[in-house]
DNA sequence: TAATTTTGCATCGTGAACGATATAATTCAA
DNA sequence: TTGAATTATATCGTTCACGATGCAAAATTA
């Protein structure tokens, strides 16, 4: 029996596993404010620079748009951003925060630090946490090529 | 503005992104065998230890059984693993490998190596690698008592 | 033993992910 | 300028993930 095929061994295991288990503990801060992670996100990529087309927010999360734009059809319906085609090219389907996206910013405003705080222990930590990232970093750079 | 909002100061988009990236690359390997990388780690557990009930499986994989169930159900139907109910507990469901299931482990036999290099970089090598799985590792016990 | 609780699995509904495909607007090239 | 290729978004189908719920078998306890 091939070693290499316990699941002990496999990186993309443990990334799958770490993910899974990350965003579920983002779930209980999130669905009190009738959010999903992925539209978390969004709105993380809103707040930092708002109205933005589709596809923009789709790549700055790696994501397709065929994601995507389900996703924030949905915030649509709750009221969380509006869409409107661009007017410069026609094509384009700008996002904007509504004021209740924006609200969200103010009502969440402990998430990133109590998420931070649940993943600290011993070889994660404020020392450790910058190589982790660099390593992570460095992988989505790798596979992103492909 | 809050900086704990920035999208490249959240380590959980990283997880997300690295583990979605790396099943992506993991995807024209599986399907060529008409597999998901999903149905790839239920492959890991049975190979590791055949005949186990559809609890343990999902245990070891850390998701729930209503997961595990279908995607075991979709495996049957693609004849690559058996469902039969426990002799000692009728409960159970026991999943077996057929002659199919084991001899993907043959044709597979490539794929961890190659997975294995595809995420080798700078930071990420036969020497750091244990650091990363050290961390991840410890991020998911973490969050697993949760 | 009978009644209650727990356990193991399955079903259902919703929201991602993503490949494939469609459509309309824009860009490019002849 | 017209026709072809590209781009931006949307729709569809399939497979996860997972909360909620249902059900039958087993374990517990009265």
């Amino acid at each position: 029996m091939n070693e290499k095929f316990l699941l002990d061994n496999q990186l993309c295991f443990r990334l799958y596993t770490a993910s899974r288990l990350l965003t579920q503990a983002y779930n209980p801060l999130l669905s009190a404010h009738g959010l999903t992670y992925p539209q978390y996100l969004v709105l993380l990529v809103l707040w930092e620079k708002d109205a933005q087309p589709v596809n923009d927010i789709a790549k700055r999360l790696y994501l397709e748009t065929n994601t995507v734009t389900p996703l924030i059809q949905r915030m649509e319906k709750e009221g969380i951003v509006t869409r409107s085609k661009g007017e410069k090219d026609a094509r384009q389907m700008i996002v904007r925060l509504t004021k209740k996206g924006w609200d969200l910013q103010v009502e969440l405003v402990d998430v990133p630090t109590a998420m931070g705080n649940a993943v600290i222990c011993e070889s994660v930590n404020t020392e450790t946490a910058p190589e982790l990232f660099k390593m992570l970093d460095d992988i989505i750079a790798k596979l992103k090529t492909k």
